[in-house]
DNA sequence: TCTTAAAATGTGTACGTACACAAAATTAAA
DNA sequence: TTTAATTTTGTGTACGTACACATTTTAAGA
């Protein structure tokens, strides 16, 4: 079904049916209302091809993000957005990348200007600097510059959409396996590992969420949790972890984020017999796993967030599809017997 | 860079290159070359847009697969292909459904002898029924009619790709989840329900994998484990399954298969203490996952293997990508605290 | 009624590719 | 050398859409 189609049966020309769809107006009533029941009782869809040729528009999409290390968690969202960046190249689907430490403001700023500097078509916003990056949504918006956020959301951003997942819901999962894995009792230790001062509402949220479910969860009694601080910018942050794993002897550790290879390394060292739940399936970890000194850990599909980010972004420009406006991934639950499956390449 | 482009430089015609990318001869060796050598410096890629316009060609692949009540294990496959279908219709990729009971050859060969008639550009089969599966995988040969596998494969079937799950794996661990949740140790049951005489390979496989696990797990003299096989075909089958259970009063319960929820339904009405792990989040799971009767199912994605199946005839038909043979999917452990996350439309 | 402006409608071209067909160049045969 | 056959090369059209521009119709004003 085409337009020449429509036109046909509309008894008028090809232009005036383009005026209805794009809504150009300088159509008489009668004849859009015409038109638009046509199209309506045709179900008439648009040649996606013949638009695209016509069109041929390209689109640069900037990602805003943290550097990494290989091996470190921010790798993984990086390459999704790459995977897409590729498959989507053919649509006109271009990716400039602007990295930045995630423990120095100014190096946020700094990159936050210059990808502006490159008026992209849209930009993908990861924003593991909360009070930054709030900034920083607002100039996008002033300068009418669609964005998304990935990760952590920021509420009322006007971000046409949030791919991340339910931090909350992730402690309360890991709460579950780490207490089931000690039996229902004994002492457990969370191990927060930062390197900044910053206010990581991720790691908050978790452990919020962690504690929740013990709290409400049975056999009270049976189970004690403590909660302990690591500052990674203090020397021998690693020394002193491993003198209170070794004070504490928990029954079980849980590590809010994807560090708890630091941990499991420890525990392998000094062949504690803790159960050990962390976050994220990096490549840092996946040894850990594999031999059965990470117990669990939750991964939250790093990698299709990046992707569905930047295919969002090919949905709202080129096929002016809607996006959802908040999509919360799946919580996997990764284990030595399922840890192949959710392997991508390192 | 278009193909005009290329002819300017190579001083030859339009049709001349069209020639060469087309590898339709009649063009000296010269000039071959030299468009060629064009091509290879500027990295061609010919733009879709304009070749879908061209070709405009529609491809009907037919879908061979058990028919279902709602909220049985193949609505899910099933509604994948439709959403498959869904988004791939402007490419001019259309599904055609043979349902056949599983427990009926005939209806599957006659469904199979319907489904040749209609001359599809592609197949996508369910092969639970293994045996008259292998002799139609023949016959598409024979046809030359490209096809996929979806759920358990089949060994050299000359399928473009299969996509399912490690069974194998999936059995272990669902050994993992039961024997940590009875606190490694007690009395476990495998219920196997059938509705057929038919070797179900899939079945087989899990409990393999359980009962390997288990074997090689240290602390065997803690656990033992049994099986039980339940008709669906004898009249009263629900009560002699409960009076089994009442009679073993096991500590954990593994059924390898969607029709976990008969089991929890038992459990629930006697108020058993069982831990209780199936397979797949079908809608007649969902409940007795939520209230936490059933403690974990392990899931394989079956509406993305529905969605893939018909995504790679798309990247095989249309733009003649390389398609992966062996497409196993995550196995996924579905529990209270991840369930909303792994919910799709029911 | 005529003129003019505004609104409505129609027409033509471009996008890049595939393919049928026409034309030109080369080779073989007489 | 001329003609025919064959190979090589070039041209034209279609695909469906978007958009600029041309033309026609209608309404408003004198």
């Amino acid at each position: 079904m085409t337009i020449k189609e429509i036109a046909r049966r509309a008894n008028v020309s090809l232009g005036t049916v383009d005026r209805v769809i794009h809504n150009r107006g300088k159509v008489s009533k009668e004849k859009k209302e015409k038109i638009l029941k046509i199209m309506e009782e045709v179900d008439y869809k648009p040649n996606i091809y013949a638009r695209g040729l016509v069109l041929n528009k390209s689109y640069t999409i900037a990602a805003l993000m943290p550097e990494f290390e290989v091996g470190e968690y921010w790798e993984v969202p990086s390459r999704g957005v790459g995977n897409a960046a590729n498959s989507l190249s053919q649509f006109g689907i271009k990716v400039k990348y602007f990295y930045f430490d995630q423990n120095n403001i100014d190096s946020f700023i700094k990159q936050s200007n210059k990808l502006i500097e490159s008026k992209p078509d849209g930009v993908i916003l990861a924003p593991v600097i909360n009070f930054e990056a709030v900034k920083f949504c607002g100039k996008l918006r002033k300068l009418d510059i669609p964005f998304s956020i990935i990760d952590s959301n920021i509420e009322n951003s006007g971000a046409i959409c949030f791919i991340g997942q339910d931090s909350i819901q992730s402690g309360r999962l890991a709460a579950k396996l780490l207490s089931t894995s000690t039996k229902g009792r004994g002492k457990l230790l969370i191990v927060s590992i930062k390197n900044n001062e910053n206010h990581n509402k991720t790691l908050q949220k978790r452990i919020e969420g962690f504690n929740d479910y013990l709290l409400e969860s049975s056999n009270l009694d049976d189970i004690h949790v403590e909660e302990v601080i690591i500052n990674q910018r203090e020397t021998n942050w690693k020394n002193s972890l491993e003198t209170i794993l070794k004070k504490k002897h928990p029954d079980g550790v849980y590590v809010p984020s994807s560090k708890v290879h630091f941990v499991a390394e420890i525990i392998k060292k000094n062949m504690f017999e803790s159960k050990l739940v962390g976050n994220d399936l990096i490549k840092n970890n996946y040894y850990y796993i594999e031999s059965g000194i990470i117990d669990y850990v939750i991964g939250q599909r790093p990698e299709t967030q990046g992707y569905l980010a930047l295919e969002n972004f090919y949905k709202y420009l080129v096929t002016n599809q809607k996006v959802r406006s908040i999509h919360n991934l799946p919580l996997d639950i990764i284990t030595k017997e399922n840890l192949i499956f959710y392997k991508t390449n390192f």
